[in-house]
DNA sequence: AGTATTGTTGAAGT
DNA sequence: GACTTCAACAATAC
């Protein structure tokens, strides 16, 4: 789940229910998920308020009061939550802060735990750090354009590549290449700066559109080639596979292929293969 | 039972 | 060094 508008939506709710409030406790359930150790963290932690919330790509910071940040990262399952008394604890719930002056505690969930919580010194640190690049909400078209650019290398995978810009998963740039109309498999170095230009469109197009909707992708325009994917399916486990044609062209059925070893859905006709791709 | 899965990292190969 | 491919991580769902 965890893409780009799913860690807004997730950074939103920690907001509301976090800012402001002191830590009053580190639970940990499961270690697997720490990527600081667990007395480190909880040094760091208890006893600290939260000031503020941001967010980078697919991290989400925590600020707390002596300018240190919690970076949580919600690898492929992630999600947050809250509650109060533990019977009520979400399944998966594998840390908890405790909040101090409403009582509840902030669950970080996450089932196939990819995830990763970390302190860091700053939420510009750990951008150096872990070589992250500009937010896919804040690059420039300019910018976008010149570091694909120079890269001789199918598109698809980089634009996964969060050091050229963080953000986007997987389902998001097929998002994303269909509403701009370029294949997947393009070169880097063949993008023109329209299609640079219609690409950094359609990032934010997605994106927010996305988070308009909270990043339940259910709820997301007609438009969009989301829908084609084969979760839709099981929704509907009857229907036909009217679902798998292309949103622009009712009679044209959506290619399954795998681009940089990842699924990837394309219309054939609105997304022309280049010469190049077998 | 076998297959798939939204993210990231590192190793090994070209 | 640039790029590609693959495995690993862990758990669930169909």
């Amino acid at each position: 789940m965890p893409e780009l508008p799913e860690v807004e939506t997730y950074r939103r709710f920690i907001d509301e229910l976090a800012v402001g409030q002191t830590i009053a406790a580190l639970q940990v359930n499961d270690a697997h998920v720490l990527a600081t150790p667990e007395d480190q963290l909880r040094a760091g932690l208890v006893g600290r308020a939260i000031s503020g919330t941001s967010r980078l790509g697919k991290n989400c910071f925590l600020e707390l009061d002596n300018g240190q940040v919690l970076v949580l990262h919600f690898g492929m399952t992630g999600d947050v939550g809250a509650y109060r008394d533990e019977p009520d604890a979400p399944r998966f719930t594998r840390v908890a802060l405790h909040l101090e002056e409403s009582g509840l505690r902030l669950a970080f969930i996450d089932p196939r735990k990819f995830g990763r919580i970390r302190l860091a010194e700053s939420a510009a640190a750990h951008q150096k750090a872990k070589k992250i690049g500009p937010d896919a909400l804040a690059i420039t078209a300019a910018e976008l354009h010149q570091k694909l650019a120079r890269r001789k290398t199918l598109l698809k995978p980089l634009l996964l590549d969060q050091s050229i810009t963080a953000g986007l998963g997987n389902w998001i740039v097929d998002e994303v290449l269909f509403q701009a109309k370029i294949h997947p498999e393009r070169l880097g170095t063949t993008i023109t700066e329209k299609e640079g230009n219609a690409l950094h469109a359609a990032v934010q197009l997605v994106l927010t559109t996305a988070i308009k909707q909270e990043a339940n992708y259910r709820h997301l325009p007609a438009s969009f080639l989301i829908h084609a994917r084969e979760w839709d399916t099981s929704a509907t486990p009857t229907s036909d596979d009217a679902h798998t044609f292309c949103p622009r062209h009712p009679k044209v059925k959506i290619d399954k292929a795998y681009v940089g070893g990842r699924a990837t859905y394309t219309c054939p006709k609105c997304q022309p293969a280049p010469a190049s791709a077998k």
